[in-house]
DNA sequence: CAGCGGTCTTGATATATATCAAGCAACAAT
DNA sequence: ATTGTTGCTTGATATATATCAAGACCGCTG
């Protein structure tokens, strides 16, 4: 059922953040031992509180990192989408995960051997300088989310993400929303009904305009 | 009124998670730049949305991350204690902080300039691994606080929050809280009250002791 | 195209925690 | 030791959002 390919997308991937900081020679060493695949909605990539065997990136498609606590309530901690290389932290640190990886929509991942990712990063200083900035990066988007759930109400989360969704820099746009309802929402910290009722208020508020899977925004410095 | 040492505390400095990871080399080599400094509580360590002058090794106190919305609304993102190195990220992405960082009690500070460390990192590669580490472990916390906002009540918070602050591995422990009550309760999603019921609901429960700035835990296993 | 199943939306109600206010406790200054 | 200020606690009330339930919508399959 899955498809597996050892013509990885070169330009995607050469595109990704982390390769594109990374460079050419350490982008071949990675590549070598890798091999891509196509995943449906729902694959689970990785298990929470299970060792990683891979580092994915993510070349097409959304994966929701989704979380469950002791008391039996799951979460979706963060969404990531094309270009994004993940699990950094638990390959590196040889600890479980914190949460499973699981495919939004169909997905297309490159899978890199954690050994080898590993073994790269400590030899290659090129590799280990993108890791430190998508590291970074991440910390900071995690910080952003923090801030964003402790003093945002729900409909301006919702608002924020639509306007960071949106691939225009300024002025109308439009942000696709393939991922389900209930990820996008429990990402922003809530529930199915408060997402629609936000994206409902926004819509009633003509800031948006809403179909099934995308909002048309109408200025995306007035959601921002 | 702070005071400026050139004699840092080189066994505090040598145990901490970064530099007992980066090794003595790449220790002398941040060292030989950087000054120590004792700071009183409430001191701004630095600003909410400025670039980064230092990066900070917090010797003895806490600092809290303090981040403001637009909307005039004011959180704490972490609490770091003794040992860790603050901020990373906007230092070595060459980006404003995303909170600025406040004295919660008085502290101990080694001040390493932030181009200084730039350096190290690129040319040492032993500064490199540390920093993936760190960065690494910061990123899991900050994913454990997601998780923690999301999907568990106030009270399971604190009690979690206890669990950690006791230095005792097993059995009975003591929780010091030398922070303000605000921050300790920001860090957890809450308020004062909420914070002050907590503590006294598991005090209540009897699994914790309280006095004005400490919790004698009974069993740090039944608070995990 | 029709039917089915799953997802999403919407109205009503419940709830965890914020807010408000006042008293108490701790700390600092004299 | 006393006084004043700031921080914390506690009771009462308010509120943003969860929960529940039912209908609408969408996508897939035959």
């Amino acid at each position: 059922m899955p498809t597996i390919s050892r013509t990885p997308n070169l330009e995607l991937i050469r595109r990704s953040p982390f390769f594109a900081a990374a460079g050419e020679a350490a982008m071949a060493r990675l590549l070598r031992p890798s091999f891509t695949q196509q995943l449906p909605r729902t694959t689970i990539l990785f298990d929470q509180n299970e060792l990683p065997d891979f580092v994915h990136l993510l070349l097409a498609g959304s994966i929701g990192l989704k979380a469950e606590a002791e008391a039996g309530g799951e979460t979706v901690v963060e969404i990531f989408g094309p270009g994004e290389l993940l699990l950094v932290p638990a390959v590196l640190l040889g600890l479980p995960y914190l949460a499973s990886g699981v495919a939004l929509t169909d997905v297309r991942v490159l899978m890199i051997p954690a050994e080898t990712f590993r073994e790269g990063v400590a030899q290659d200083p090129a590799l280990a300088r993108a890791t430190i900035e998508l590291l970074s990066r991440h910390w900071r988007l995690m910080v952003d989310q923090v801030v964003d759930l402790k003093l945002r109400p729900a409909e301006r989360r919702v608002a924020r993400f639509l306007a960071r969704r949106v691939p225009e820099e300024a002025g109308a746009g439009t942000a696709e929303l393939p991922e389900p309802r209930a990820a996008l929402a429990a990402r922003r910290g809530g529930t199915p009904a408060t997402l629609s009722r936000a994206l409902a208020a926004l819509e009633q508020q003509g800031l948006i305009r809403l179909s099934a899977r995308r909002a048309d925004v109408v200025d995306r410095a007035r959601l921002a």
